[in-house]
Parts: C-alpha cells; sequence; structure tokens
DNA sequence: TTAAATTTTTAGTCATGTCTAAAAATTTAA
DNA sequence: TTAAATTTTTAGACATGACTAAAAATTTAA
C-alpha cells in the first residue's frame, strides 16, 4: 500500500542505517532523498504515524520492524531488476540504476520471486552488494568465502587466512584485523578492485588492497538482522516460487 | 514526460479508437479509466492544452499525431511485458494484466528496445495482440497469413482462399465476405479459437469460426496508421538496440 | 551560561488528480 | 418545437507531496 514516494524515503533511511547511522536526521534524509528538510519532517510525521518509523521530534529517526521490511523489499527488487538488466538485456551496469529506480515500485511479491527463480537465486547484483530473499533478510554467505567475493552490506567475521606467512599476519595486525574481527564491505572501487571495509566494533572506515581480500576467509556473523522482523511464515524455506 | 495518469488516459482513448470509435465521448473514456465524467473534462482539457488530443467542447475528443505516438508506445511496453511475464517467468496469460498495467509506465525507450531485442522482436504478445514496433506502428504481417495466426487489432485484406470449394466460397458470402474484405481481429475466444471480426467497411462485428480462418488469407492493409504520425528518423530500419 | 549558529518544525502555497453536486449544453421525444 | 432526459462541464473540496519563509528547538562556542 505504501505510495512510491513512501518506498523511497524508507529506501533511503534504510541506506542510511546501512551505513552506519542509527538515528537519521532530518537534513540528511532530505539530502538523501533530494528534498527539502520541510518536506521531509512533514513526510516522517506520516511515517510515523503508520507504524514505519520511530521519529522523536528533533531527534531523528529510525525503522521500526514493519518499515524495515518494507525497505528490504524495496531494496530485493531494486537488485533484482538491476541483475536481470544487466545479465538479460545487456545493459552496462553502471546504466542500470535509474531504470531499477522505477521497476522496483512496481508492487507484486510473485513477480519479485519469479524473477528471483529466473535469475538463479542470485546473491549479489551486478555493483556486488547483497540481494535481500524474499523474508526480508539478506541471503547467508556459503560459508568461508574468500573477502574479495563476498557480498556488501553484510557483516561478516573474519574466519581464516589463506596464507599463514609472519610477514601477512603482522601486515593484518597493522590494518587492525585479526580472526574474529567483524566487519561489512561498503564499497568495492572498479578501478583497483580494493574494498572499502567499516570495522564494526568502532565504526571505523579502512581501504583493504584485493591482494589482502583474496587471503582473508569469511563468514557471516550474525544470521538475524539488527532490527528482528522476518513472520514466521516468509522463510527462504516455504517460498512460493 | 507525461505522467502516469495521463498516459492511462491516452491509452483508453486509444484503445477505444481501435474499436472503431473515431470521437469518444467523455462519459465513454470516464469508463474505461475508471474515473467519473467530470474528473475525465479536466483531464481532457489538460491533454488538450497539451497537444495531445483534440477536444471540441460537449463533442468528445481523437487523439492527435502525438499523442497517439505516446499511446502506442504505451501499448508497446504492456504487451511487450506481457511477453516477458508468459515466456520467461511462467506466469499464465491471465495473470499478467495487473503487472504490465504497471511495468508499461516505466519510462526508457531504451529498455523497451532491448527487451524487445531480448524477446526476438514478437510480433503478438500472448493474448494474439499485435505488438507496435519502436516506431510507434505495429509491425507488418509477413505477406500472406492465415487469418487464424494473424494479430488483433491490424486491419487485415482478405487476399486470397486455402480451399476453392464451391461450398466454401458460397459459405464466405453468407458471412459477408470475399476477396478484398477489409477487417480487424478483435477478440480470439479461447473456448473454441473462434475470432471476432470487425468488418471496416460497415463497422459490423461477426463471430467466424477456426475452420473458416484457417482457410482465409489475409495481408496487412495499410500500411499507415489512420492518424500519421511517425517521425522519418525512427523507423524499424534505423532502430537503436 | 548565555549568545550565535544550526537544525527542525510549522505555516502558508502550489500543482496534480480525484471526488460530489450543481449548472450548462446537447440530444431525444412527445 | 418545446419539454424532458442525457451528457458534459464548472464549481468547490479534498488528499498527496512538493516548495519557501518564518518560527521554534537544539547544539555549539564564546
Amino acid at each position: 500500500m505504501p505510495t512510491m514516494s513512501v518506498e523511497n524515503y524508507l529506501k533511503a533511511i534504510l541506506s542510511l542505517h546501512e551505513e552506519g547511522k542509527v538515528q537519521v536526521s532530518t537534513t540528511e534524509l532530505a539530502k538523501r532523498v533530494e528534498s527539502t528538510p520541510a518536506s521531509t519532517s512533514a513526510m516522517l510525521r506520516k511515517l510515523g504515524e503508520r507504524g514505519w518509523v520511530e521519529h522523536k521530534r528533533y531527534h531523528g529517526v529510525r525503522l521500526t520492524k514493519s518499515g524495515h521490511g518494507i525497505a528490504m523489499n524495496i531494496l530485493r527488487r531494486h537488485r533484482l531488476w538491476e541483475c536481470f538488466l544487466v545479465e538479460h538485456l545487456g545493459f552496462d551496469w553502471d546504466q542500470v540504476h535509474d531504470i531499477a529506480e522505477e521497476l522496483e515500485h512496481v508492487d507484486s511479491k510473485e513477480l519479485a520471486n519469479r524473477l528471483d527463480a529466473f535469475l538463479g537465486f542470485p546473491k549479489l547484483d551486478p555493483h556486488g552488494d547483497a540481494i535481500p530473499g524474499p523474508n526480508g533478510r539478506f541471503r547467508s554467505v556459503a560459508a568461508r568465502t574468500l573477502l574479495l567475493d563476498a557480498p556488501r552490506d553484510l557483516e561478516l567475521i573474519v574466519v581464516g587466512v589463506v596464507d599463514g606467512r609472519d610477514a601477512f599476519l603482522r601486515h593484518l595486525g597493522v590494518l587492525g584485523m585479526s580472526l574474529g574481527t567483524r566487519l561489512t564491505i561498503r564499497k568495492r572501487h572498479a578501478f583497483d578492485g580494493s574494498l572499502e571495509i567499516q570495522f564494526n566494533d568502532d565504526d571505523d572506515m579502512q581501504m583493504v588492497s584485493p591482494s589482502v581480500c583474496s587471503r582473508l576467509w569469511v563468514d557471516q556473523n550474525n544470521p538475524e538482522p539488527i532490527i528482528e522482523f522476518p513472520h514466521p511464515d516468509d522463510t527462504d524455506e516455504n517460498r512460493k516460487v
């Protein structure tokens, strides 16, 4: 039932959450959706009334369970369409964003699920971002992926090294990483393949070279999303395709 | 640039034109777009101002060249998406209308053209309706199609009979058909495969059995649409895919 | 801690597109 | 041809979602 405008606001709040902001400020959100703080303020009141965000005047918003669910769904559809546009229609990965921005609002669970199946249940979109499953959660990574191959926006934990030489382990120490470090890939730089990593313990960002990333095993850290919301009857297992 | 609402009105006017109405009345149009005559009246004023329809107060509307072009484009996208949904996502042909109704408004010529190519430049959608090409005109039928295999909504001309027996030719006479008869398929009945045919000379409708349809050769009658509008630089030949 | 700067909200408009009710124009029928 | 019925348009509201300008609250700095 939410309008396109509402969906865009919820999606923008989600993306700011994903960037580490727990409370999202009105001005920040306005910038993200390309509107004014005044319009955003009005919208936040409405989103609050409908139970999609928690909003304390002058103190920013955060998504509620149901708001988070809606936003994850938009993100899912956006990224599935991006896959389709690149893999099947031959668009370049940098041309598809605006079109997916429109397609994502086409409202049909059935459509998203069938498209998902048609694409072979991809875990990553063409930009290397994680695609939420039909339950509104990011899909699990196959245990022990190389950091280099892991999806963006998913909290990971370092579980092993490919290369046990002292020099490499010392270098890891310099980067502030070790076994057990919790981190999230935030950006892939196409130019040299390096990743921008967020360390989840202190929220620091760090650039990591592809040669380091290809020597680290990671696994998905938290099966539960920060805010829990999935309905018991809407899991990966009993999806209707 | 037109809004979703405008697109829906133009599409509805087109479909009424296709059903033989030269001038479309406000009430009729209101019924088709599921709004009130008052809202429709207001919209018609706007469509007139923008040059998409010709509207004389109290006397109905008809599409202008540019309005016709826009409407044909929506129809094209609608039918291409229906093809995609049925052929690639495995929907039943009777489930796809509402979804295509949303997808058709996603505004990208590039997307439509690539989708068209992906689908193999189909001439018919899953309901047997003709799909307009990128130039905004229905595509030509391959010369001498069986009437049974011809697309809907395209003016055809009877050019031959498969079966020359007297009995068949007499039956044709009873139906009011002969070589040179101009007609348009308006509906396919899934139940028995019979077609509802509109005779373009007198606007009469007639039900024709599939056994008759499979014995008649037809060709496309008028390469030009009733209202001419294609731009010289936007033809089937120089399409960008 | 108080004044200045910043952020957020409210107030008031505007555009789009919808509606109902009433008025105006046209068509139909007596 | 005039009255009745129908169709179409206008008038006046309303909802959504955007904007600018101004007021209120909060944060920062002196």
